[in-house]
DNA sequence: TCAGATCGTTACACCACAGAACGATTCTCT
DNA sequence: AGAGAATCGTTCTGTGGTGTAACGATCTGA
């Protein structure tokens, strides 16, 4: 739960830095996509199959990394509310191709708004220059580090 | 497991970033101290123990946000190892003030180090120059954010 | 002295998660 | 064409981590 690293010196190094903002900013965005009865890991999933529609389950369980197993649930719960949808495969009736309705396409516009308010709110102590070179610099880190766009490692042990 | 916040408009936003990045530098950091055969948890109580000694159990609870309880079993591993030993207090004997043993500041030491090398291994994409930057922005963020400084947030409701 | 509060501890219930096992379907090889 | 292996989604089961509530010991204040 408080995993500290010790400051390698003059005050806290930037990977402890990193985590410890890192998890406030997990924290707070839980928070705020909780307002739309939302949990990150729903969010997740939403904007993946919004982002590439007729995957198979084992297809995105392998982009997000998690077993096949845990996917079913979130589907479930997101095919109960209409947002996402299950179309089997005529040509291969094992597969479960998904896609996203009109209402998870108008909920994800809302998730979008509720981003941009919660980017906004993490960097405010910092002017429109801050915020980019900010950006720049996480995005190096977040390629060199092998990280896939777009996908929040969820605790893998790899 | 997989919260993913949608691109503002051109790539991701800091807020997905920084919280996909620490997730990362947490996750490797566990790692890195596991060979220590210590867990995150175990080590963010002997930098706390060390930063602040004589503290009580309930102090150092409020501190990190954890209930009371999951500080005893944390403490009981710490002391079985005898890193850190439970004194009592003749003028209340209800207290167990927290003190770290010589064996205990010898392995917070190289957990100093064990961060060091991660902090620099999370860096590897960026020059000097781009580090301070970096340090000197998240410092800023961390400060407007009200993030109490070595604690990582667990994930406390709060 | 006695009621209430405080500290550490223990006991309990709960939930997320992963891994193995299962039925249905498709592919492959002869 | 048919048998066996492989694949997909799902279900089941065990386990570990976590917070809440109770408990005994101790201190404080009337």
């Amino acid at each position: 739960m408080n995993p500290a690293v010790p400051p390698p010196g003059p005050g806290p190094g930037s990977a402890f830095l990193l985590a410890q903002i890192g998890a406030h900013a997990a924290m707070r965005f839980a928070e705020r996509i909780g307002t739309l009865d939302l949990t990150p890991p729903q969010t997740g999933l939403l904007r993946a199959v919004a982002a590439a529609p007729g995957q198979s389950q084992q297809a995105l369980a392998a982009v997000l990394g998690t077993p096949p197993s845990r996917l079913v649930a979130l589907v479930d719960q997101l095919d109960e509310r209409g947002l996402v949808e299950r179309r089997r495969n005529p040509a291969d009736r094992r597969l479960h191709a998904l896609h996203i309705t009109p209402a998870g396409e108008k909920l994800l516009a809302r998730i979008a708004e509720v981003g941009r308010e919660h980017d906004d709110a993490m960097c405010a102590a910092l002017d429109d220059g801050e915020r980019a070179t900010l950006r720049a610099l996480l995005g190096r880190i977040a390629d060199e580090q092998g990280l896939t766009p777009g996908v929040h490692p969820g605790y893998r042990h790899a």
